[in-house]
RNA sequence: GGGCGUGUAGUUCAAUGGUAGAACGCUACGUUGACAUCGUAGAGGUCAUAAGUUCGAUUCUUAUCACGCCCA
């Protein structure tokens, strides 16, 4: 009978569809009353699946199907996030190739195309998704700009600002010159870079005296307005309170002191920007300095420049002012150095320290609960080591910066009169109520506040705001706070610490119990994948080519924690022949018209190898379930596959060929049944991992007319340990080793593994004796043996060997090499003899014996006393081959 | 500069204070009805280096070296 292959491509579309269909991703009532939830870190909307997604939402996946089989209520909470900048960024683009420029649009229109966008080509990543397998409840799908969870934010924001824990502030902030917005902190990559350091001559006023300065950024000389001297330093000491003139600019200024300055970089003066540079606002603020900008916010030299440098972008003007101190004289040197600059994650332009009016949050204060939950373990990183990293970013934590100065976003609730009074409120009637109260009544002009929020303000409040707060919902009440949250470590600060945030704070409960972190996905060479190196390996082509089971197989086999994930093609091929190796058993069970149709009753299971695989198989569950409850999700793939493979498949299998070829009516049956019975167990625990396949093959083998239920929505095997099958455990892994032995034996005799052979005991009382009788069918054909013999026949065919510490004889059709076979187990003997002298030099080492448990050094003993009869047994065998 | 992590078979990774495992790759042999996307058998390791703790260290401690990441 021929079977047609496996298409993971046509089926896996058909099931999920079917899975979505029958709304079996849905929260299910229950009656143990547990739950458990995740919410999704929401992918942006402009994303596509790249492999640290498919990784993450696999894990979470896992995750949620077991906990689903478990019994447990369980919702996985879907949507995306709205990415200001970057979705702001793409339409914006896309407008242009048309020819309209976002201004001319004017903001209204603009954003209504933003949505159009959205409604139209938006979230694609989010089918990708349901290509990956992912079982979120996709009808509770949410955007953060959707109404709902926009109300939420303008609450929170309100909120927090009646509670002083949001303010404006005029600050010093990074900002993007080519977005033109401020961002945050977090959002500023520090690039080393190859620069130049000038040294510049400023001339001190009445004195032929010149001081040198050093800095990587001459143009910012136009908003210079102090140079600074470290107090302790002798050499400058008399110089400080006086004067001198920055060249071209021609401007005087102060010599201040400064413990800023140090005495050991460069010269050990420094000029002073307040304006332009982080630290040199804080000497600015410490010795009340003038603070001139000398920027546009595109980066180009305003008005306070000197006049001819008026529109001159940043760069161009630091090469035409280099060129005019060369001229004047000034400039006294160039070195080449590394050093860091800032860059715009988003835009990856550098980025220029600025003096705005921006709106903060208070995180220093809004970051102690946070810190004292994961403290108290009320919320745990896994790996633990990630808290480290957390505590050390909280406790140093700086103003968030939320405003952006762009139009996709949620529009800051904050109001102003003509007098720069600002009005928060949760909308312009509640701003109006308030204007009218403080103006005694009087009607005032309101506009509203143009910035909008960080996309990171609104993903802070995904795991209650996806369940409906600020209203009461009953998914509020069951599913918050959330079970776990599956991350990648790079966002612990942007969203995990936020969250943290922001659930303890209005929700006053941590929003997750766990946080599972994971690594990045690399390419097989470790290197991160960019498309700059062109190493990107893309899950939805892998999908495509060997199935989305295959690819998931790959990353939770990999994903052992603390270490990055290095993806070959080779290992997803590999597990991709692990399903197709589940196919062909099943097609066996087929062929031989195995199927589980009634409940049987595991007690009046008698046959030795049903016994033996049902043990197997409860150790397996065991460990299965064991790993995914610590999140050891690679030990969890790695025992199922190995119970697969090498339990059921290369032994089980070829254990029921004898049974099902022999007459025995009553055995035959139990084989059939059992085998497709214990089929239905391996689908069961290989669900959460390969979910398409499983599901596909529960169908075809109509399991679910005896479960009552789909696989994903069947129950997790939880088989009790059944003592006494115990006996039937330990002889068929006796028998295996026994077939083993026979085998490797022919193989280093260079015996052809089909030919058979004849066996006799040596020791008849032994118990390779009864395990032979009393499974005399599968010795015979799996282990390829003839006959019992009744007496020895010692000739050229034969051979003794030992198996589980016995005297076991083969007898061949043909010549066999025994001087081979004598040299062999010389070998044996020389290495047992090598581990008995370690052994008894440990057990005359009194010291040892002492000190070291007795288990031990009873096991040594027992050790020594086993591989003293064996080599007792085996220095005989040579013997008799003289 | 501060912090974190990693170093075990050819490769990717596990485990473990008391005999070091798997997968992939490799070698040999093998198509009689589950499976060549396969089977059987096998080779392959001074557990980065050094010192310490210990009866005993790949495992614990410290230092060194190499690599990676985060923060300033």
């Amino acid at each position: 009978m021929e079977f047609k292959k496996y298409n993971h491509t046509k089926e896996e579309k058909k099931i999920s569809n079917f899975w979505i269909k029958k709304g079996l991703f849905k929260p299910k009532k229950n009656k143990s009353n547990k739950k458990f939830s995740i919410v999704i870190p929401p992918p942006n909307v402009t994303g596509k699946l790249h492999m640290g997604h498919a990784l993450n939402n696999s894990l979470q996946d896992v995750l949620i199907r077991f906990n689903r089989m478990k019994g447990l209520e369980t919702l996985w909470q879907p949507g995306t996030d709205h990415a200001g900048i970057a979705t702001q960024a793409v339409v914006e683009n896309n407008l242009l190739k048309e020819g309209i420029k976002k201004n001319d649009l004017g903001r209204e229109k603009f954003i209504k195309k933003v949505w159009d966008w959205k409604e139209e080509s938006g979230g694609i990543i989010l089918d990708q998704l349901k290509k990956l397998g992912c079982s979120c409840d996709w009808s509770r799908t949410r955007f953060t700009m959707d109404r709902d969870l926009s109300k939420a934010v303008t609450k929170v924001f309100v909120d927090l600002y009646n509670n002083k824990l949001i303010y404006k502030d005029k600050k010093l902030v990074n900002w993007d010159t080519k977005l033109q917005t401020a961002i945050s902190d977090l959002e500023v990559i520090q690039k080393d870079v190859q620069s130049q350091l000038y040294y510049i001559n400023y001339s001190i006023e009445n004195s032929d005296q010149k001081i040198t300065i050093a800095t990587t950024r001459p143009e910012t000389m136009m908003g210079d307005t102090a140079v600074a001297v470290n107090p302790k330093d002798e050499r400058y000491k008399n110089l400080i309170g006086k004067k001198v003139q920055v060249p071209i600019v021609n401007r005087t200024i102060k010599i201040i002191s400064d413990h800023y300055a140090d005495p050991e970089q460069g010269s050990g003066v420094v000029k002073i920007t307040p304006a332009h540079d982080f630290n040199d606002y804080e000497v600015g603020k410490r010795n009340k300095l003038e603070i001139i900008n000398i920027f546009e916010k595109n980066g180009k030299i305003n008005m306070n420049g000197i006049k001819e440098f008026h529109g001159l972008d940043r760069f161009e003007a630091r090469k035409l002012l280099i060129k005019k101190l060369k001229e004047k004289g000034r400039l006294v040197k160039i070195e080449n150095i590394k050093n860091k600059v800032p860059y715009g994650d988003r835009s990856n332009t550098i980025i220029e320290p600025l003096l705005t009016e921006q709106w903060f949050v208070d995180a220093k204060k809004l970051s102690k609960k946070p810190i004292k939950i994961v403290k108290e373990g009320k919320t745990s990183f896994f790996p633990n080591n990630w808290s480290k990293t957390f505590f050390q970013w909280m406790n140093q934590i700086e103003p968030w910066c939320i405003s952006r100065q762009i139009w996709w976003g949620h529009r800051i609730p904050a109001w102003y009169d003509d007098n720069g009074n600002i009005y928060v409120a949760e909308n312009e009637k509640g701003a109006v109520s308030l204007a009218k109260k403080k103006n005694k009544n009087k009607q005032l002009k309101l506009r509203q506040e143009t910035d909008v929020l960080d996309t990171w303000f609104s993903s802070a409040l995904w795991p209650f705001a996806t369940l409906g707060w600020p209203n009461k919902t009953k998914e509020l009440d069951k599913f918050y706070p959330t079970s776990v949250l599956v991350t990648g470590f790079d966002i612990i600060f942007f969203w995990v610490a936020r969250m943290l945030m922001m659930g303890n704070y209005f929700k006053n409960k941590t929003p997750f119990h766990k946080v599972y972190v994971h690594a990045l996905v690399r390419d097989e060479k470790g290197q991160k994948m960019s498309k700059s190196k062109g190493n990107v390996i893309d899950p939805l082509d892998l999908i495509k080519q060997y199935g989305a089971d295959s690819l998931r197989f790959t990353l939770i086999s990999m994903a052992s924690p603390g270490r990055d994930v290095k993806l070959s093609k080779d290992r997803v091929t590999g597990n991709r022949n692990f399903i197709t190796k589940i196919w062909s058993a099943n097609n066996f069970l087929k062929i031989n018209n195995c199927k589980y149709e009634k409940k049987i009753n595991l007690s009046s299971i008698k046959l030795p190898i049903n016994q033996w695989i049902f043990c197997e198989f409860i150790k397996t569950q065991n460990l299965v379930t064991k790993s995914i409850e610590n999140f050891r999700f690679d030990e969890a793939a790695k025992h199922a596959y190995q119970f697969v493979w090498h339990y059921y498949c290369d032994w089980y299998l070829e254990f029921l060929k004898p049974i099902f070829n022999s007459k025995n009516k009553n055995e035959i049956n139990e084989a059939k049944v059992f085998s497709s019975f214990m089929m239905a167990n391996i689908l069961k625990i290989l669900h959460p991992f390969i979910p398409f396949f499983t599901e596909n093959l529960w169908s075809l083998n109509a399991y679910k007319k005896i479960f009552n239920d789909f696989l994903i929505s069947s129950s997790w095997p939880n088989y009790k340990k059944m003592s006494q099958f115990s006996k039937s455990q330990n002889n068929i892994n006796d028998l295996i080793e026994l077939i083993s032995n026979i085998r490797s034996t022919k193989a280093e005799l260079k015996i052809t593994p089909k030919l058979y052979c004849d066996i006799y005991f040596e020791e008849k009382s032994g118990k390779l004796n009864k395990l032979v009788n009393a499974n005399i069918n599968l010795i015979k054909q799996v282990g390829r043996v003839n006959n019992i013999l009744e007496s020895k026949l010692r000739d050229k065919n034969s051979l003794d060997i030992l198996v589980l510490k016995e005297k076991l004889s083969l007898k061949f059709n043909e010549d066999v090499n025994l001087a081979s076979q004598k040299e062999r187990i010389l070998e044996k003997i020389e290495l047992i003899n090598k581990k008995i002298a370690v052994l008894n030099n440990k057990l005359k080492n009194k010291a040892y014996v002492i000190n070291a448990p007795k288990e031990i050094v009873q096991n040594d003993k027992n050790l020594v006393e086993e591989l003293t009869i064996e080599d007792t047994k085996l220095r005989s065998i040579v013997e008799s081959i003289n």
